[in-house]
DNA sequence: TTTGAAATTGAAATCCAATTTCATTTTAAG
DNA sequence: CTTAAAATGAAATTGGATTTCAATTTCAAA
């Protein structure tokens, strides 16, 4: 699996490797992204059903620290992880009809950031952004509804 | 006051006119946004210490279901209110040194929104995007006390 | 005006995810 | 091995958001 990140992860922060670290690693890393805790936990216990959700919770908490993961909260509210990898700099399309969550990355979008920052005598680290509405699915949907009603 | 607005929110959302909605409302339209609730509380007590939290609560709640109020999240996970007002249409630059909130608009931004949308089929209802970094302020702040350090 | 149903209020209770506590177990350095 | 430090997990706590419910207020109709 994930052995060799696992290991340099524990090596890097001065942990310690434990059973349970291993398996929520995994589990986290295969995982599709963009998912609560609840999710993740769901998804470990499946694996092993002895670990505790403070576990997972800690742990998530301690690959963010160590930015291997990643924390995102959209407009529900929810707290969701996502694995971080090389392509890990990217916005959202989220679907309001079924959730669908899309990634998308715009080299514009942020060069007209930076000019907005500028004007503003700003420096940005990072940022934050979301495009909610319907994906071609659910309208589709709706309209057919609309025709049968 | 706001007395128009109080009247017409009141009739438009067939609701009573009392004491507390038509004081919180004034507080709340003649704060400067970017409040969370909290902070508006405290605001009325100083006009009213009778009012209670709950009906702040409520009352914020309720202008939001009916248009004139907007809530906002930002990364720190704080909920806060705005009064909606013609130019709410806006973006915002967050500085992490000092927490000021800077608002702004750029249509060019939104059209290269739109395109992206397009591209994945997606149709737009509204798009949230924050901007966060150290305003000149805090930059210079910095610098001095590297300086001194 | 008076009346009374429906809406509103506000203190307290509840909810619920996030976080902490603490007794026990495990890791790994020596 | 031994042992101190770290990690675990069940349970408790926190804190903001929301609901409950008895008391109060509004307002339309009499």
């Amino acid at each position: 699996m994930e052995t060799d990140l696992f290991k340099s992860w524990i090596a890097r922060g001065r942990l310690k490797a434990t059973r349970q670290r291993e398996e929520i690693l995994n589990v986290f890393f295969n995982s599709h992204g963009h998912q609560n805790l609840a999710q993740i936990y769901a998804q470990v216990m499946k694996v092993d059903p002895k670990i505790g959700y403070t576990t997972v919770y800690r742990t998530l908490k301690l690959l963010t620290r160590h930015g291997l993961a990643l924390q995102r909260k959209f407009a529900d509210g929810e707290t969701r992880y996502e694995p971080v990898s090389d392509k890990s700099h990217h916005d959202h399309l989220i679907c309001l009809g079924c959730g669908k969550i899309i990634e998308f990355e715009d080299k514009d979008m942020e060069a007209l950031q930076e000019g907005i920052a500028e004007r503003h005598r700003f420096k940005i680290s990072h940022h934050r952004m979301e495009l909610y509405g319907q994906c071609a699915d659910c309208r589709s949907k709706k309209k057919n509804s609309a025709r049968k009603g």
